[in-house]
DNA sequence: TCTTTAATATACCAAAGAGCTAATTAACCA
DNA sequence: TGGTTAATTAGCTCTTTGGTATATTAAAGA
C-alpha cells in the first residue's frame, strides 16, 4: 500500500521509469526534454503519468519556469531502500561462500575407510 | 515487462514479501511457518502467491521433502539491484552536502557590521 | 484403506497500472 | 485578441495484482 518503501521500490519497477531517474542524474530537464527518447515507444501523457509516479514517490520535484516544468532528481527517498537492501548484503554473497564451504569440505574431510580401502 | 530488474524490485514492492525475505535471513522455512505471522491479515493460499512471485524473481527457491517446501533465500537478484542503487549514492548525500554547504556559509562568512554592533 | 497434514490450483472479484486519444489549461508571443 | 508551445486532465481500454473461498493433489500415518 502507501508505505515509503514499497512506493519507492514499486516505482523503481519500471524500466521507463529508471530511465527517467538516469536522465536526471545529468541535470534538470523539462517534461519534454524527458519524454523525447520515449516517443518513438509512447506518447507524452504517458511519460507525465510516470513522471507523477516518480514525483508521488518522491524521487523527482518538478519546479515551474513559464509554462515548463524543470524536473530534478531527489534521491533521498533511496537511502531507506538501499539501507533496506545492505541489510541482504551478506546474502548476496553468500553463493560465493558456499561454493568456498564446499572446497573446504572435499579438501579437508578426513578419508573415511571406504576411501581407503574401495 | 519481465526485465529482471523491474520483477526484482516488483517483488520488493510489498511489505508482506519483505517480511518474508525478512524471515528467510533467519533460515529455511515452510510455507506453514513462513505463513504464520500473517495468518491474522491473509489466507494461506494469498501468502503461497506471495512466495510465488519471490520464487518467479528468483529470490526464493522452493525445495521439496515428503508434504513440505522448505523456502530458502536466494539474494542473488539483489546484486543487481545494488548495483543499479549504487549509481545514486552521490544523489543521496546531495541533501547532506548541501546541509554541509549551507553551513560552511553561515559559519565562515565574515561578520558584518550588524553582526558587530547589535 | 482412510484420515490428516501441507501445499497448490481454480475460479472469481475489485482495485490499480499502463497505455491511448482527445480535450483543456496556462503561459508566452505576434 | 488569437495562435503557439508546454504540459496536464479526462475518459476510456486492457492487463496485472492482491485477495478471497473452495476444491484438489500428494505424502504420511493410523
Amino acid at each position: 500500500m502507501p508505505d515509503t518503501l514499497s512506493q519507492t521500490f514499486s516505482a523503481l519497477a519500471d524500466p521507463t521509469r529508471r530511465a527517467i531517474l538516469a536522465r536526471l542524474r545529468l541535470g534538470e530537464a523539462n517534461v519534454n526534454q524527458i519524454a523525447e527518447p520515449f516517443l518513438t515507444r509512447m506518447t507524452l501523457p504517458g511519460v507525465t503519468k510516470h513522471l507523477k509516479v516518480l514525483e508521488k514517490a518522491g524521487l523527482v520535484t518538478k519546479g515551474r519556469e513559464a509554462q515548463w516544468r524543470p524536473c530534478k532528481l531527489n534521491a533521498e527517498p533511496l537511502k531507506d531502500a538501499a539501507e533496506w537492501m545492505d541489510e541482504y548484503r551478506v546474502h548476496m554473497e553468500e553463493t560465493l561462500d558456499r561454493l568456498g564451504e564446499y572446497l573446504k569440505t572435499v579438501t579437508t574431510t578426513p578419508r573415511t575407510d571406504d576411501d581407503r580401502n574401495g
